[in-house]
DNA sequence: TGAATATATGAATAATTTTTCATATAATAA
DNA sequence: TTATTATATGAAAAATTATTCATATATTCA
């Protein structure tokens, strides 16, 4: 079978249905940016990271003893969540303080819990 | 540094701001349900499976055409949808035709649109 | 300026996840 | 019953991701 091709070993496929998923799909690019955001929440480190920030900003160091990981490893995490803009940080003096950057996060971390405690 | 014990090499730690944190931390068991969850969407292949199906159900056959998988591929990811409920079949002969199982869903896919799209 | 420290980061290793390949199962048709 | 076919699944291979370790950077303090 190739997976390249427009078609499928199997008989029984349903044209118009299929016509009808790649007339509403989304395109690539987008898939691939939701992808990237669900994946950021899809770590349990990173995942008590976001939850811990709700309340308020705190510095690596903080982080680190909370999910009792190293600073380092905080540290790359804090990047990817930086990257994806999903948290943010202030300079004061030798410490950086990190603290959450947008009301979505809130949104998909409510409607997982929710989702999970049904 | 050993992550196991409860101090940091760092000598500027909030106390406070990491006892609040831990009060308002989630259980261990929810995190990881929530990551769970959150990975299930953090897939491409997934993400376009969970998009497609919103719009009505198809067979393995119908998904393996549209996303120009295998259709072991695609079962397989079926599989991890159907573990987390995210998915039902139902059979039609020798066709399993699958549909999306949860409100939640939408609504997730929405929000990272959204965020996305921002 | 030099020492100390909070954080960042590259590269390597460890851990996890996805896909493939081969084979199994379940339903239908002959 | 046997052949066919849609889907499932275990195990291996391929790909991706997280953590560690060593080192770098930026800021403060002496």
């Amino acid at each position: 079978m190739n997976p390249k091709e427009d078609f499928c070993a199997c008989r029984i496929i349903h044209e118009e249905r299929i016509k009808k998923a790649r007339d509403m799909a989304l395109a690539a690019t987008e898939i691939d940016r939701m992808a990237e955001l669900f994946k950021a929440f899809a770590d349990s480190s990173r995942l008590r990271i976001l939850w811990a920030l709700r309340q308020g900003e705190m510095c690596v160091c903080d982080l680190a003893a909370l999910l009792r990981v190293s600073e380092s490893a905080v540290s790359h995490q804090l990047r990817l969540l930086r990257t994806l803009h999903l948290v943010s940080n202030r300079r004061d003096g030798v410490v950086l303080y990190y603290r959450l950057n947008d009301e979505h996060i809130e949104q998909l971390l409510q409607v997982a819990l929710i989702h999970g405690r049904e």
